[in-house]
DNA sequence: GCGGGTTGTCGAAGCGCTTCAACAGTACGC
DNA sequence: GCGTACTGTTGAAGCGCTTCGACAACCCGC
C-alpha cells in the first residue's frame, strides 16, 4: 500500500511532481520549470532528457501550485445566460467557439450561470480561479457590468452594454447586417421597405443590437433613395399580422425577430401575399431558422462561432497587456436564398 | 497608483490575503482559516471580529493556493458531448442541474469537451484542477472509460457503459420505464404491444438502455400475459411506416426513439390508424417532444434535472470518501397525455 | 591567455493557504 | 489548591510550482 489516506477523502494520489521529474532527469527543478515554460534557453540534450522524465513518470503541473506561483490559472470563466427562450442551438455555437478557441490556447473553461449574476462575477474574479471571464448574452443595463469595471479582472462581453466605456465587447455589427439587407433588396429593384424589428420594449430599454439594425436599415435606405419604415413587432401572430397591414406597399421586408419570423412568414400566406413573387423577405437571424422556413429565408446569420473565437481572441490579448478596442463588430454575411427575388410589377 | 506592474500583464491587483485579514482582525492566520473552515472551535466574538474584517477588507481566499494546501480545488469537471443529433435542451438540462447542484455544495463546474476524450480527461484530473468529474451521454465502449479506472479522481458517469465495475453510474431505469409503458397499455385492456426502438445499430453496439428498455418491456409484457414484439427502428419515416406495418396488429405502441416519434405518427396517420381510437401510443422521450405532438403523448421523461442533481450528490459523497452503488437508476415517471386510451373493438 | 559577453543550470525565496502540534487560559472535580 | 480536561488561539511547516539572481563554463577578439 503505498497511498498514504489523508483525513479529506480525496486522493493525493501518488502525485508526481516536478521534483520527482528533476531528480530522474537528474537536473534542478527550476531547468524542468524552465523546460516547460520556455523562459529561458535550455540545450537540447537536457530538454530531451527532461522530456523523457516527463513523460515515463506521467508528470502533470500542479495547477493550485502553478496558480499560486504564477498567478495565472489558466482558466477562463464563461458565463452562460441561459434565460428562458433564448435560442439553445446558438448559444452552443458562442460556448463551443469559446471552448475550443480557449483550448487551443491552453485554458480551461469555467461554466458560470447568470443567475449567479454580479456575485457569481467577484467570487469567480476575487479568488483567482480564473484569468478572465467572457460574458455572453449581455443585456443593454446588465447588472455585471459595474462589477465587471470595480473588479480588475479583463473580461469581454458578447453583445454591446449602453455603454462600452472600460470594456471589450464583441458582436456583429447589427447596423452593417440591416444595409445590407437594403442593399440586397435595393439591387432587387425594391423601392418600398419594412423593418419587422423586435418588440417595442426592446427598443424602449434601447437595447443595442434593435436600435442599430434599424439605425442601419434606415441609413441605407436613404443613401440608396429607397422609403424605408420600422415597425417594432412582437412575436405573436396577430402582431405580425398587424405590422404586415400596416406597411401594404412594402415589396421588401426585413425581419429581425428570430421568434416572429414564422408569425411573419404565416401572415403573409394569410395575406395572400406571395413570397418571393409578391413580397420579398430577408431575415437577420441563424442560419437554422432561415433554412427550415418556407421558402427558405435569404439571411444574415449571427456568426456565433466567429464571434466565440473573436472574444477568447480578445481576453487574450488583454491578458498579455495587449490594448484592444472597446468595440469589435463583424462583418455581416448575407446569404441569398429563396425568399427574395426581383420586383416583379 | 496602487497598482505594481508583474511581467505577465495579468492582474495582480492588490489582493486581500488572510495574513492582511489577520492583521486587520489582530488574530493569527490560521485562526482566520479556521473561521472560514470551521475545522476547530473559535469564540464568538473572534469569529465576528474576523467575518468583519473580511468583509471591510473584500477577502476571497485564493483558489490557488487554497487547492494547493488543502489538495481539494472545489471544482469538478462536467465532460460535455455534443455529439451531432444530441437533444439540446434536455442536455442543458443535466448541465443546467450539474451546475446548480454543484454550486449549492460550493463547488465551481469546469467543462470540458468530448472531442477531447481520453486525453482531456487525463490532463485535467492529472493537473489536480478538478476534483472529480462527471461524464455525460456515456457510451457502452467509451473510450474514456479506461482512463477514468486508471485514474484514481473520483467520477461519475451519466448513462451505462458495458460494465460499471468500479464505477459510479446514474441514469433512467429504462427496463422499469418500458415496464410501466406495459402496464399502463395493459390496463386499458390492450393485448399486443409493439415497441418501436433504436435504430439496429444500436442494439448491435449493445448499447445499455436500448437493450434495456426492450427486455423491461419483454418481460413486463410476459409477466401481464400479453403479447409483445419489438422492432429496431431508424428515424426515418420510411422505416417507420414499415416497422409499423410488420405490427398490424398492435394496438399498444411503446416509441423509444426520439428522433422516430414524429415519422411514427405520421406513418400512423398515413395508413388510417388513429390514435388513440385505433391504437394507444406511449412514448420514452423528453417531455418537450411528448408535449408538442399531436396527439400530446403519454410519455416516460428522461428525468434529466433528477439525474443531474444525483450524479453531483454521488460525487460529492465519493469525494468525502463514502461508498456509494456502481449503478444508480432512477424510478420512471409516466405521465398520461392523449395518446393512449382503452382499447375499442 | 585575458577581459567581456553568452549560454545553460542551479539554489533559494516565496506565492497564499491549511493543518498540526503546542500551549496558555479557564473550569471543574476532589 | 492540585491535577485533569477542555477551549481557543498561535506559530511554523509545507503544499508544488515559478522566478530571480548567481554563477560556472564556454566562446570570442585581441
Amino acid at each position: 500500500m503505498t497511498t498514504t489516506s489523508n483525513p479529506s477523502g480525496r486522493a493525493r494520489g501518488n502525485v508526481v511532481t516536478i521534483t520527482d521529474v528533476a531528480k530522474h532527469a537528474g537536473v534542478a527543478a527550476s531547468t524542468v520549470s524552465y523546460v516547460l515554460s520556455g523562459k529561458r534557453t535550455i540545450s537540447a540534450t537536457t530538454r530531451a532528457r527532461v522530456m523523457a522524465s516527463i513523460r515515463t513518470l506521467g508528470f502533470h503541473p500542479h495547477a493550485g501550485a502553478r496558480s499560486l506561483a504564477s498567478n495565472k490559472a489558466n482558466v477562463i470563466a464563461l458565463a452562460l445566460p441561459l434565460r428562458p427562450g433564448m435560442h439553445l442551438p446558438i448559444l452552443m455555437q458562442f460556448a463551443m467557439a469559446v471552448l475550443t478557441g480557449a483550448r487551443s490556447v491552453e485554458h480551461d473553461v469555467l461554466l458560470l450561470t447568470a443567475d449567479e449574476g454580479a456575485a457569481g462575477v467577484r467570487r469567480i474574479a476575487g479568488s483567482a480561479l480564473v484569468d478572465g471571464l467572457i460574458l455572453m448574452d449581455v443585456e443593454t443595463h446588465d447588472p455585471r457590468v459595474p462589477t465587471l469595471l470595480e473588479l480588475d479582472r479583463p473580461s469581454v462581453l458578447i453583445g454591446l452594454p449602453a455603454s462600452a466605456d472600460g470594456l471589450t465587447c464583441v458582436d456583429l455589427d447589427f447596423a452593417a447586417a440591416g444595409a445590407a439587407c437594403v442593399q440586397h433588396l435595393a439591387a432587387l429593384g425594391h423601392q418600398e421597405i419594412a423593418l419587422l424589428g423586435a418588440p417595442q420594449v426592446v427598443y424602449d430599454r434601447d437595447t443595442g443590437f434593435a436600435r442599430r439594425t434599424r439605425d442601419g436599415v434606415m441609413e441605407a435606405a436613404r443613401t440608396a433613395g429607397l422609403t424605408a419604415v420600422a415597425r417594432p413587432c412582437e412575436p405573436t401572430y396577430a402582431a405580425a399580422l398587424e405590422a404586415l397591414r400596416s406597411v401594404p406597399h412594402a415589396t421588401g421586408l426585413i425581419v429581425h425577430n428570430e421568434a416572429a419570423v414564422d408569425h411573419v412568414l404565416t401572415a403573409l400566406r394569410e395575406l395572400d401575399r406571395r413570397v418571393p413573387d409578391d413580397v420579398s423577405v430577408v431575415a437577420i437571424c441563424p442560419d437554422e431558422i432561415a433554412e427550415r422556413a418556407t421558402p427558405a429565408l435569404t439571411s444574415v446569420p449571427i456568426p456565433a462561432s466567429e464571434v466565440g473565437r473573436r472574444a477568447v481572441e480578445l481576453l487574450m490579448a488583454k491578458l498579455d497587456g495587449v490594448t484592444v478596442p472597446n468595440v469589435t463588430l463583424l462583418a455581416p454575411n448575407l446569404t441569398v436564398r429563396s425568399s427574395t427575388g426581383p420586383i416583379t410589377h
